[in-house]
DNA sequence: GCAAAAGTGTTAATGCTACACCCATGT
DNA sequence: ACATGGGTGTAGCATTAACACTTTTGC
């Protein structure tokens, strides 16, 4: 029998098959907190419960494909920075039926989230607020815009946490701090964004040095505008090193 | 319509399942070389050439689970530091059917492979060398005990490529070396093993304090045995930190 | 005593932190 | 002129790399 004649007579039945999905955890920086976008679930189960969006992997796409198709159908979004997270597969993680989840994170700039909490009214942009620190890890909670707790669906609290982990583990030696700011940016937003990322304040002179000795950031000799005080110099992230 | 009614009535068939599976890394270094656990195939797709031992999971399983039962039955060992990696969906990765793979890397000292190669006659420990240097990645080649390269099978070269890239970015910060090494070891057994994964050499005193300093050695006072030479002290990684 | 590898001390270089200060802009 | 935040210089500290050196064992 050759590998031809094989597949003719294989049985992809032979093995259980499961569901899988992916989850999309995407998250941007605002007014100096971390924050990620959540849907309010519209059915049972944890009817009312604030959700990632998420979406079944079809049979013919792959995951990142999947990942790419619920950043726009269900976030209404596109042009994100996505990258695989983790994959979650407990037994018991969705009450429904077996589902394993591969968790992506998606990066944007706050302004680009406008558009889409105006358009899909079942959208949120929560405030994310991380109860540990250091390296430890561990589920995270979500606030609505009046600072109350959101009830959050599925091991979703465990995604968020994970994905909070990872960013700030990344943020040093990576440039997804780059995919929360607009294509030209001061310094100092840049700091806020790590600062808000690590959750801790950090010493500006050392930043800005730091930031510049690595050869990563393009000055563009332009400045901010609208400042009262003395204008910024705006930068870009240099993608060719 | 309460949640207990919503699930009675849910159909699971309504989202097309797949088929997924882990795979297992099973690393280890010999010789001052990383190596990993392949596995020949006995059957079509890719008779004849080499794969990481991996199986599907079953509905009532963890991802988890899974992975260790692959590392008892496929692998036949046990007690390995597990830890996922990646997971894999490109929808053409295997001929026969839709997979998706959740790869995991699993790792052991060498000693511990001896065992398991002469009780399965279709495992074997391959050499693994890394065409690539720095944060680059990509795939990677496997060698047999003569030096000549195994032929891999599915996307593979990439999953190993990827847990080498992992490896070596954890190597600093985390407990994995430890997990390549006995309960005992000397410094210089440690060094090695961090020159095997980082494929360069380093400073010998350099390494020595800054292992030291870290805390996570706790000197037994015991001293290695049977060397010509001057033995050194052995050391135990100490996991209450 | 000799070879081989373990283990230590010293110095130089590097990178990071902290603080103080100057600069440019709008009001 | 002044308030505000942008931007820079310098000194001190801690960490790391490099080299030379001493120590301990088996033969």
């Amino acid at each position: 029998m050759d590998e031809s004649e094989f597949l003719q007579e294989y049985d992809p039945t032979a093995y259980e098959p499961l569901s899988v999905a992916v989850d999309l955890v995407l998250m941007t920086v605002v007014d100096g907190a971390p924050a990620a976008l959540l849907v309010r679930r519209a059915d049972h189960p944890h009817l009312g419960r604030w959700a990632l969006p998420g979406g079944f992997v079809k049979p013919d796409e792959s995951l990142d494909d999947a990942a790419h198709r619920v950043l726009a159908t269900r976030a209404h979004m596109q042009g994100a920075w996505v990258e695989q997270l983790y994959s979650f597969g407990a037994v018991d993680r969705d009450p429904r039926m077996r589902i394993v989840s591969i968790a992506y994170f998606a990066l944007l700039p706050a302004e680009r989230f406008a558009a889409a909490l105006t358009a899909a009214p079942e959208l949120m942009l929560a405030t994310i607020a991380v109860p540990w620190a250091g390296e430890t890890g561990g589920p995270v909670e979500a606030r609505g815009p009046d600072g109350a707790a959101l009830p959050l669906a599925f091991d979703h609290a465990d995604i968020l946490g994970l994905a909070m982990l990872r960013l700030r583990g990344k943020l040093d030696y990576s440039a997804v701090a780059f995919a929360l700011l607009p294509d030209l940016f001061t310094l100092r937003a840049l700091q806020d964004v790590h600062e808000a990322i690590l959750g801790t304040p950090l010493n500006k002179p050392a930043f800005r040095r730091r930031m510049l000795d690595r050869g990563w950031l393009e000055p563009t000799g332009k400045r901010e505008t609208g400042a009262s005080f003395r204008p910024a110099e705006l930068f870009r992230h240099r993608t060719n090193v």
